[in-house]
Formats: structure tokens, sequence, C-alpha cells
DNA sequence: TATTATACTGTACATATATTCAGTATTTTT
DNA sequence: AAAAATACTGAATATATGTACAGTATAATA
């Protein structure tokens, strides 16, 4: 990390500040009023300088596009609150959705790849890869599944766990883990089919 | 706090998950991307309603005003390096530097109790439980068990998982959640038992 | 010595964004 | 049965905000 200026490091530190108070990055206005200067092209360049020496990153174009890049090699692990979702019964029919009320605190990169949210498992479908009822997932958003991958996937208006297994261009098949279940053989051009995310990992309170 | 309706929580998770991703909240535009809402008014009445329910407050006037409200104090929010300890076929599981596989940054408060290390499952014989190998349960170092509890124990220089269950004032017998294991019957006069700890979670990683 | 980085003021403007208003429809509550 | 809440589409607009441009001045660097 390259060196800071003591200017650029109040700037540093307002931005935090700001976000401890509020929940959100301030404007460019927002700094010059905390830090006393008179024209947003000072906070702006000043800006720029933490971007260039990696302290801060700036998304073009957004306001209060502003976040401070967490060096991970430090003491305080980047924790974050993440929601835990609640899912329809895995594998049986027309359910509707019931939600859960709760967020956990945990490190972003507790498991080998980051993710988005936790899901609650209902059902057993996927019981004999030990995903048990009540369990949470991690799962990340994403499109990008292979063959094989365990995936959260959205049926018309049902959201099940299962085994992704891509049969053809158009039909895919969801696979349970339980020999009770029967697996689903979706037909891509006939129904509205939505893959939400994948697992990468899971969660169990006893 | 009120009742949340389940389009008011994927509106609530879709901010918290934008800002584990960006560091900023979303502007009513970004919620309408992300759950594909075509007007910005879809997003605007969802946010009002979670406001007047206390789940979010919005700063009137400001772009990306947006702050979830949490009602646990994170702020006593403390991590603790946790080390991970293989179950190997014979000896104990011991805190001694050269069984520490690894290490995982963790939340002290993660699980509903607190706990102690984490344990590298070998094998399956708590499979029916989904307790699958290379999990990680999360162990509280205790002698107090009841039955039922999953246990970490050792018999003679054997370390396994099982179900705890008190028969007599000498018996205890160790129960496998797997029909192709066998039930291990231990007699408390003449056999070197002894209990490690218990399971308070489980952790895999994908 | 020339160049670059730092540290500002001040003005201007395109656009990002919050927010209101006008509708429609369904569900829940009173 | 009436009222309120939920769940949207769609258009319009005032303003909040990023950002470029034009300056001035000093300190650090090559």
């Amino acid at each position: 990390m390259k060196k800071i200026t003591s200017q650029q490091q109040r700037v540093l530190d307002c931005i935090q500040i700001y976000l401890n108070k509020t929940g959100f990055p301030p404007t460019r206005a927002d700094i010059c009023k905390e830090l006393g200067f008179k024209s947003p092209n000072s906070a702006e360049t000043h800006l720029r300088a933490l971007e260039k020496k990696g302290f801060i990153s700036i998304e073009s174009g957004t306001s209060r596009g502003i976040s401070i890049i967490n060096n991970d090699n430090k003491l305080t692990q980047a924790d974050n609150e993440y929601p835990v979702i609640g899912l329809v019964a895995a594998g049986s029919p027309t359910l509707a959705q019931e939600n859960i009320e709760q967020t956990i605190n945990c490190p972003n990169k507790f498991f080998d790849s980051d993710f988005d949210y936790f899901l609650k498992v209902k059902g057993l479908s996927m019981k004999d890869v030990g995903i048990m009822e009540d369990d949470l997932i991690a799962v990340k958003k994403t499109n990008e599944v292979r063959n094989g991958d365990i995936v959260i996937a959205r049926l018309e208006d049902e959201v099940t766990v299962k085994f992704y297994q891509r049969k053809s261009p158009k039909i895919v098949e969801l696979e349970a883990a339980n020999e009770d279940y029967e697996n689903i053989v979706v037909d891509l051009e006939y129904q509205d089919f939505h893959i939400e995310g994948k697992s990468v990992g899971l969660l169990r309170k006893n």
C-alpha cells in the first residue's frame, strides 16, 4: 500500500465516519461540508488520489459510489450481515414462500467462494448429501452452473435445491439426493425456469 | 417488529446483498433491475412500507439514503481464530499445534452456544443426520451432555462422533446414525471412556 | 530545473436519482 | 361492504450529484 498524506487520511477517515453514522457513503459535497472545503473538486481530487493509491474504489457515474477497500491482512476481518431467506418445501408442489426475518454476521470469505445469502432448507430432498431440514445453505447468486452443482432453482413459482444436470439444449434435469423423491425434468421451452444461484457451503446450528 | 410480506423481504434482502457487494445502498432503479420491477415506484412503495415497519430508514432527498436498521447489537461482535482438528482413527483430538490443520475466522457467537474448535469428520457413521465426510463440527468442550446429544467421545484410543445415550449408571451407548454401523456399548467400569465435547453446529465448504 | 503531486477555489452542466401523480388490480383488514 | 394495504406500470420533474474545465499556489520528485 502506497503512502498516504495527512489530508488524504482525513478524507478517508471522514468517509468511514460518515459510513458508520449513516450507513451509506458521503457525496463530494458531504465531504466538503465535513472537512471545511469550499469546492466539490477538493473532495474529488482527494478521492481520485485515494483511489489511485488503492484505499478506495469509485464507481463511475454513480452517486455515493465510494467503497473502502479492506486489506484483510489486518486484525479486523471484514464481516457482513447476510440475510437468511426461507425456502418452500423442496420437492413438494405449490407452497407460498415463507420468509424469515433474520441476518447472520459472517466473515466475507468464510466459504471458499464468496456468497450472497443463506437459504433455509425445507424438506429432505437432498438428505443423502447431508442437507437436512432447517440447514442454512450459503448461496452464491449466479447463472454459471455446471452439471453436478447443487443449485437453487426456480421452476414456475416453486424454489428448490437440487443437483443440476443439463441433458440437452432444451432439457434440464433437477436431481434429488433422496430415493423418496423423483427427479424433475424441465423443458426450458415451455416452462418458466431460472437458476437463482448455487450452493457454496452449509451451516447448521444444533 | 411488525410483520413483513414476502415481497418486502425480497426488497430488504436485495438491499443487504447490494450493500455486501458494492459497499453502498441501491437506488430505486437498482432494486427494480435486481428484482425485475419495471417502475421505480414499485421499489419506492416497498421502501416506504419497510420504513413504516421499522426495518430501514430513508434519508429524504438523499441518493441511496437507505440504511438497514438492525435490532441486534453487533457492536460487540467479536471474532476469533478457531482451530480445525482432524479426526484421526486413533488418538484424541487435542489442541496441540501439530494437530491443527488450519484455523477459521469466525464470530464468537456464531452458533447458539459458544464453542472451542472445529472437528473435521471422517467416515459416514452419522450420515443420516446430515454429517458427512470432511464436514466441520463446531465442538464445545464439556462433560455435561444429555441423552440425544451428538457427542465427540474417546473410547480407549479411538475418537468418534455419535449420539449419546446413558443406559444405566455404568453403561453408555454410542449410537450411529447409519444403519451400516453398529452401536457401541460402553462399560464405564472396564473401559477407558471420555467425553471430549458435544456438537453445537456444523460447517461445510463445497 | 522541469515535472509531477498535493491542495485548494469557483463555475458549469449532463445525468443520476428521489419523488410525485395518475392509473389498475388484488388481497387484507375493519 | 367499505377501507386500507399490497403490488404493481408508466410518465414527469425538480434536484442531488458526479465530473469536467479554468485557475492559483506550494511541496515533492526526477
